[in-house]
RNA sequence: GGUGGGAUGGCAGAGCGGUUGAAUGCACCAGUCUUGAAAACUGGCAUAGGUUAAUAGCCUAUCUAGGGUUCGAAUCCCUAUCCCACCGCCA
């Protein structure tokens, strides 16, 4: 959510920044709203003290009407009266009040000033570039194609089970899938000082509500035949992020990485990428996600960068890191890079890493805060990156290892996650 | 699934319809004392929202959450959530 009190003093300036992420803001409305709201919330706390103070001294007014052997009814009246005056105007606050948070809470994150403009991925800046494109002086075939010629990746088997988009392994694939895993839980706890967790793959509204997927985005998850109303999680960006929903932390930065599963009904992406392990309804994903200092959030968004990067070029697959346009920016981030790892059968580079910076937008959702130099509590940043999706990392490397004649290479760094296998063979 | 007991400020813990935003203790901050510290003493110490130039005043809300009863609720009623105990079932 963005800070309302900013929104109030300077509202055509954050209408313009909200333009690059093409949301348009309407500021009459705003406007018109809060200075009701305004009007409506005077006048009700106006009421609500005269009640209470009216309530306050009646304890002393009825034991005088007691003794004086006066009616008490009359008093009571008053009090009465009070309340239905108060309640009303209480009444009319609220439904207000429920216009603003319906609209604060659609309007998405400010964009960071470096962040370019564009309608779509075709406008992401490309960074920079990591390794050479693979050349292979035999045609390269694809995963789905290497994976049935190892009888170790069988999507018929896994439509089956359940249905479209959804995939079975097994044998080596199946366990070099666990091995990165493995590989990059190991990096990210060692080399980079993550904390690991292991949280609920279940959550409930308020969690979904505070990263941000909640109400506008309701569609992409898979819901729950629950009165509770809970979802399969679509990242663990939401169980981990909201660890400190409610909560005021003493010590930043907290790192904390997870593996979970994640579930996306993909709704809206019918006809995309529906080959493969590309975009499924479930899969594996390594998950860093950090709780700052709002003043270390943007160095923290190129080190967190530069965590996933690093996973990749331990694996020596090439890649290159872009920096999202306005258009292409999520709701809740106001800076995001994506990493796109290369992939030699379609000889193009494909998103394998998102990093974003959220700044305060989450945290005011979830009231996650710290407490400041004077003592006070403020709301914190949080960033996430993934580190990496692991069925997209298991397919680059498919694809970037394969030999001439159908088996698949082993990267050196995964060999002893694989009992020292160095092929995956037929 | 069943039965019973709980949930109060950073923590512990009173209060169980009427000047209670909430006793007391601990912790924390400031001051006095001290060469310094400790102890003792004095004072301070919640959060959010509104109003405002103001992190000054003032107002409103908040005793797990949401409803209700009442002129008045931390206190009474209902519902939910979580915790604890026991029974049943279970990886």
């Amino acid at each position: 959510m963005i800070d309302p009190k900013l929104l109030r003093a300077d509202l055509p300036n954050i209408a313009e920044r909200l333009k690059l992420k093409h949301y348009d803001l309407d500021c009459n409305h705003f406007s018109m709203l809060d200075a009701q709201r305004k009007d409506q919330q005077i006048e009700a706390e106006a009421l609500q003290q005269e009640r209470n103070s009216y309530a306050k001294s009646m304890g002393k007014l009825i034991a005088q009407a007691k003794a004086n052997g006066d009616d008490i009814e009359p008093l009571k009246q008053r009090g009465e009266q009070l309340k239905n005056d108060s309640s009303t105007a209480d009444a009319k606050l609220a439904e207000v009040q429920t216009a603003i948070d319906e609209l604060l809470q659609g309007i998405p994150n400010l964009p960071h000033a470096s962040v370019p403009a564009g309608n779509d991925e075709s406008d992401n800046i490309e960074i920079r570039q990591w390794g050479s494109p693979l050349e292979l002086s035999f045609g390269a075939k694809d995963h789905v194609d290497l994976g049935a010629k190892l009888n170790g990746l069988d999507f018929d088997t896994a439509s089956k089970i359940t249905g479209s988009r959804f995939s079975y392994m097994r044998g080596g694939l199946a366990s070099l899938q666990r091995a990165l895993t493995q590989f990059m839980l190991n990096t990210h706890i060692q080399d980079h000082g993550y904390e690991e967790v292991y949280v609920p793959y279940i959550v409930n509204r308020d969690s979904l509500f505070g990263t941000g997927q909640l109400p506008k985005f309701e569609e992409d998850l898979f819901k729950l035949e629950d009165e509770r109303g809970f979802y399969l999680i679509p990242t663990a960006e939401v169980p981990v992020t909201n660890i400190y929903r409610n909560e005021i932390v003493d010590n930043l930065p907290i790192k904390f990485v997870a593996h979970t599963p994640c579930f996306r009904s993909e709704a809206g992406s019918y006809g995309r990428d529906t080959r493969g392990l590309i975009r499924q309804h479930q899969f594996e994903k390594v998950e860093m996600v950090q709780f700052v200092h709002p003043n270390d959030s943007w160095d923290v968004l190129e080190e967190l960068v530069g965590h996933a990067e690093a996973i990749l070029q331990k694996l020596k697959l090439p890649y290159r890191t872009v920096a999202l346009c306005g258009g292409d920016l999520g709701f809740s981030a106001a800076k995001t890079y994506d990493i796109e790892v290369w992939l030699p059968s379609q000889k193009k580079y494909r998103e394998i890493s998102s990093c974003s910076n959220f700044t305060d937008f989450q945290a005011r959702r979830m009231k996650a805060r710290f407490r400041n130099g004077q003592g006070k509590p403020e709301f914190l940043h949080t960033l996430n990156g993934s580190g990496l999706a692991v069925g997209r990392t298991l397919l680059a490397v498919m694809e970037n290892y394969q030999q001439e004649d159908g088996s698949i290479e082993i990267p050196n760094v995964l060999q002893p996650l694989m009992n020292g296998a160095t092929h995956i063979r037929v």
